[in-house]
Order: C-alpha cells, then sequence, then structure tokens
DNA sequence: TGTTATTGTCGCATTTTGAGACAATAATAC
DNA sequence: GTATTATTGTCTCAAAATGCGACAATAACA
C-alpha cells in the first residue's frame, strides 16, 4: 500500500486530521551504478512485504510538494527532476488487510489509525537519480530501503509492480524527447557512460557512433577536460549538461 | 471546481457517505466541427462561471469507470477513447468561496454539502468524440452544456484553463505516436477530413502529399469506395480506422 | 469537348539514421 | 625510442524518412 513514511516517528502526526483522505502517492526512483539500472524498495518490518517508497499528503501541502519531501526523506536529495505519471485508482487496489498487516507488525502507540484501512487513489511519480549521493533511508515501519536491479526486483505488493512498468514505459518514452540521465550520472561522465544509462533505460544496445552524434547534435551537453584513466588507449572527453 | 454531476438530480445521492473524499475529476472533451476543434463547456446557474465537466469517484467504482460514466452522461457516448493525462494537485486549487456561489445559486433540499467545500486534487482526462452524436446534457448545476472553440473559450475558474492546455500538449505529443482521429470524425472520412483534423490540433498547416504518404504508411487505414459529393472535381477516396 | 477544382501519386532535393571504417591516442611491452 | 593494444572521435556511404513542388486523372458543369 501506499505506505506513510516519516509520520510515524512522532506517531502524533500520524493523524488523519493532518492528511487528504484517499489520496496517496508512490514514487519510483530510478538510479544507475554498474552499467545497470536500478530502483529503491522499501522492506516492511515483520511481514516480507516489499514496496515502493509513498505517502500521504498533508491538508496544507502542494501534492508536488508532498513527494518531494518524501523523495527527500528517503534519499537525502533535493533539487531532483520528479515526474507524475499515472494515477491508479482501480478499487481493485483496495486491500485493507495487507495495511493490517503492516500496522500489526509494528508497536504503534494508541493513535486511531483505522483511516489507513480506508480506500486510496496513489498518485505516482518517477525520479532519476545520483547513485553516488544517495543515502538510502527507510522510514519506521521499515526495515531496510536498498537498490534492486529492475529485472531483479522482488515481488511487490498491491499494484506496484505495475506502477513500476507504467513508469518504465514513460521513461522510455520520454528520453526520446528530452535529454535524459543529468540526474544519474555524476557531475561529469564520459559518453560511454552516457550511452550506458541509455541502454540501461531502453533495454537495448545502441551503435556508438551514430549514439555520439545524435547527442553532440542535441546540443545540451557541454565538454569538457579529457579524463587519463591510466588504461593503455584514447582518453574520452567528460561532458556535462548545461 | 470538479463539480459534481449527475447525483444532485437525486439529492439523496450527493451525500459525502457515497463517495471518495478529497478526490475529484474533469475531463477536457474534444469534438471536431467545421474544420475546428472545440470542447464542451459547462455554464453554472447564476453564477457566470464556466468550467469543464468533472464529478465525484464513488467509494465502489473504479476511478476510470466514474469518468466514463460522467462522460456518458454528459454526451450520451460510449465506449469512448478517454486519457489520463496528468493529476492536480495544488493547494492554490482550492477555493470553497467558489463552490459556496455554486451551492448557493441553486435551491438544494438540506442535504449537509459541506464536503463539497474541502480540498479536492482533481485527476483529469481527456476523450476524442465524434461530434456529430453527441447531445451535450447540461447536470443539474448547470444552465448549458455547449461546445466552443478551442482558442474563443471563456474565462474558466479555478485552474480549469491549465487543465485544457495541458491536455492540449499531451494530446499533440500523442498524436504523433498514435494514430489519433478515429473517433473525431465520422466512421468514413476522406483523406482531406483527417489531415484538417491533425492541423486543428497541431494549430499548424500540413503539406498535403506528405500528409498522405506518412498516413498510408501507418497502415492503420482502411481504404473504401470513392465519394461523389457532385463537385466539379476528382472525387476523394473514403478511408476507416481498422 | 473544354473548363475548373481537387485528388492520387510521383520525382527530386534535403535531412536523418544505421553501420562500418579509419586515424588518433594513451599506456604498456620490448 | 618503437611496436602493440584497446578505445575514442570522426568520417563516409548507403538506406530511410521528410519537405515540397509537379503532373496526370477525374468529376461535374458549361
Amino acid at each position: 500500500m501506499d505506505n506513510p513514511d516519516q509520520p510515524i516517528r512522532g506517531s502524533s502526526l500520524m493523524q488523519s486530521a493532518n492528511f487528504l483522505r484517499t489520496l496517496a502517492f508512490d514514487s519510483v526512483i530510478f538510479g544507475f551504478s554498474g552499467e545497470k539500472l536500478k530502483i529503491l524498495i522499501l522492506e516492511y518490518h515483520n511481514t516480507g512485504l516489499f514496496a515502493l517508497p509513498g505517502g500521504f499528503v498533508r491538508k496544507d501541502e502542494n501534492l508536488n510538494d508532498a513527494v518531494r519531501r518524501g523523495l527527500k526523506e528517503r534519499t537525502g536529495l533535493d533539487n531532483i527532476y520528479l515526474e507524475q505519471f499515472y494515477t491508479f485508482g482501480d478499487v481493485a487496489r483496495h486491500k485493507p488487510e495487507v495495511m493490517e498487516r503492516i500496522i500489526n507488525a509494528n508497536k504503534i502507540p494508541d493513535v486511531d489509525l483505522s483511516w489507513l484501512l480506508e480506500r486510496f487513489v496513489s498518485v505516482a511519480y518517477y525520479a532519476l537519480i545520483n547513485y553516488e549521493e544517495v543515502v538510502p533511508t527507510p522510514d519506521a515501519l521499515s526495515d531496510s530501503c536498498a537498490w534492486y536491479e529492475i529485472d531483479q526486483l522482488p515481488t511487490l505488493m498491491l499494484d506496484h509492480a505495475q506502477i513500476v512498468q507504467k513508469a518504465l514505459e514513460t521513461l522510455r518514452d520520454n528520453i526520446n524527447r528530452k535529454l535524459v540521465g543529468g540526474n544519474l550520472l555524476p557531475a561529469r561522465f564520459t559518453m560511454k557512460e552516457l550511452q550506458q544509462v541509455y541502454e540501461a533505460i531502453l533495454g537495448e544496445k545502441l551503435h556508438r557512433g551514430t549514439f555520439q552524434r545524435k547527442m553532440l547534435s542535441l546540443d545540451g551537453l557541454k565538454r569538457h577536460e579529457k579524463q587519463y584513466s591510466g588504461a593503455a588507449n584514447k582518453a574520452p572527453f567528460l561532458y556535462s549538461f548545461e
């Protein structure tokens, strides 16, 4: 389910009065490392349940800000490219027994949490993150918050697998229109690294010459000094996004 | 605001118990006629307020079904291509005084409508409709439900102008990927009519030869008999979508 | 039979894309 | 120094897609 995030730390905050009813968000947080695309997944205490990081929207808070806040709490990162891609509103995604299991697996002071058992519609976002700078941070309900390779995800609860799927599709669509990768890579990177990001997202190999020509023609990259890695070959240029 | 639609007819239905809190939908319904792209706009009784047709989601109803239901009530049409394109969740869109004005302008039996004054997040959809077959139908709160040319809209309440804008952008993006127009035209149409739809959506003239070649290469059109309109020139073929 | 407006299609120049080839180069081996 | 090796930047050429104008075909009417 769209899990609460930080609120439970101070359990008094976790009251329905502070949040919009019915509405939650979930986020698909992409990172890139070791030539692989990964996403952040939570595991709930003593339940064996895996989920996307999500949360609720405060009554006086913009929807987009709520997600930004959640992202910061979970990754420590700020000022990140976030894209809303779909809102999931089927009745079938309402499974109060799952939420109950999560609540029961935790010792939570006597606050009325019955509102969490109601049906939620979830607005889903994805974000592209610099893997190196992230400190994955579980919330009070979770054991862990960790990176998983996109094609080796554990079984996710509710419709979260479907959400991931749709996030990937949207990302693939967008990559042909915008220059993607700014946040997935360090500030300076080689053309090869950028190509690896594209290949990981698209799930296919690209032709080196064609890729380089295309990227350079897009006019969104700035070329810097060469990177002498110590390898016995020509040193590649470093680039940054403008 | 995201207005209630049919429920008020039987005012007993218009109780908060039946609907999800916090959540509404709005729809941008595109039609095509006289070479112009148009959308359906409501006008509320005695308020001078214009709005997109919208509504609420019943507690036991899928989000997508709620929109489909609303669309049918408003246009009489069924089985239409509907696309969810964005969810609007800023605090700034909460203006209880607007909703109050609408409620006060109508004589509504004493049902508690205070829930309508709360903040709503709205999921927005667009639909492409066959103009010829539509019977625009206002709801109980509205004087009228009528077509307006896309570039001659009245001032819309709340953030509805922004919603229309985003719908148009999404439609323009999608038109380059999918074959659009199936619902905007009659079952059989000429290549010229199809081109006019594209030009209305994109807001620019297209080259006739290039357009025809492109459409035929997409392999989603079936060619039928010629249409003898009585004009003194070569008769065009009729096409339909497969 | 000629006229007129519109349609289907073609040809050609231009641009974009896919794929391989080749010289340049950074480190190491000799 | 010089040869070797892996990788990079760029080029070339063919193939495909696109922009734009031209021309023959044709339906109705004079």
